[in-house]
DNA sequence: TCCCTAGTTGATACTTTGTCTCAACAGAAT
DNA sequence: ATTCTGTTGAGACAAAGTATCAACTAGGGA
């Protein structure tokens, strides 16, 4: 359906437009964080992005990174569960859509398409005076393997 | 609406209910974290659940904590976020469902009630195999207060 | 009531994750 | 070139969470 490589680079240039249209320089510390971010699928945990950025940009320091993370968090591109996978984990995600079914056992992740709260937001924004950037929706259970343990 | 006080010991009473009915123990300790969960409003950081326990049961140890945080996680009764007041925060929440509108600038947090995921929880479950217990959306954005800063 | 045993606990050391500080540096506009 | 502001790296620090293991206990059965 979709190309993944394509969606990954798209994903790169889209958070770094983001940042620059905020006012955010684009260092080369940036774009290695989010080149580590978008050149692996699925979440990462923090320490496997600091491997791929020092990979990347040996020299990028240790704080740049986590500063980086919440400079994307912050502009929405980024997404973050403490949930998935059993540990806190980092997706690059530019929609600012993201969803999951996470079980709760093992912490195997699934993502899913459907989107259940485009209409939603505009009424959130109206009520309460947000100005929306996106959302995140984590379905928990327990997945086909673990059910099969449970009483 | 509702009484906040009754919800409350609702929350906590559904939470030791459903640890005793996956078989767990219910111990003075797990009872402790339970209460200290249920006696603040909102959402509470590690720390402050660790102080409520200590005052509460001052004997109870911090591993203790953490170890009953994580089996009400596992046991659906506890949402937490790592967004929501920029920081990791613990949310008891039997029902499973729970969303919040978060500022992604200020981390100012807004609980709303809308359900939207109600219809998607059958269809996943069909889908993936998987057997839901409850869901958990954020909202990010910027709140009427931050959005005067922005460009 | 007493016993048995698997489940649970506290203490503590440890790891992981994330933050803070500050002098040095870099980009853009003058 | 100068200036101003945003950004960086290093490393100390703090917060959050995990692992280990001997000691303890809840709760079902005898």
């Amino acid at each position: 359906m979709h190309d993944c490589r394509n969606e990954k680079e798209d994903a790169a240039e889209l958070a770094l437009a983001k940042l620059r249209n905020l006012g955010h320089r684009i260092t080369v510390q940036r774009v290695a964080v989010v080149e580590a971010l978008a050149s692996a699928p699925g979440h990462q945990s923090a320490e496997e992005i600091l491997v791929r950025v020092s990979e990347l940009h040996p020299s990028v320091g240790r704080a740049s990174v986590f500063r980086t993370l919440q400079l994307l968090l912050r502009a929405g591109v980024l997404l973050s569960s403490s949930r998935a996978e059993n540990r806190t984990t980092y997706f690059l995600c530019p929609s600012g859509r993201h969803h999951h079914l996470i079980c709760t056992q093992c912490g195997r992740t699934v993502a899913f398409d459907e989107c259940v709260a485009e209409d939603l937001e505009g009424a959130l924004a109206k009520r309460y005076g947000f100005c929306v950037s996106g959302h995140q929706l984590e379905v928990f259970g327990h997945c086909s393997d673990c059910n099969a343990f449970d009483s």
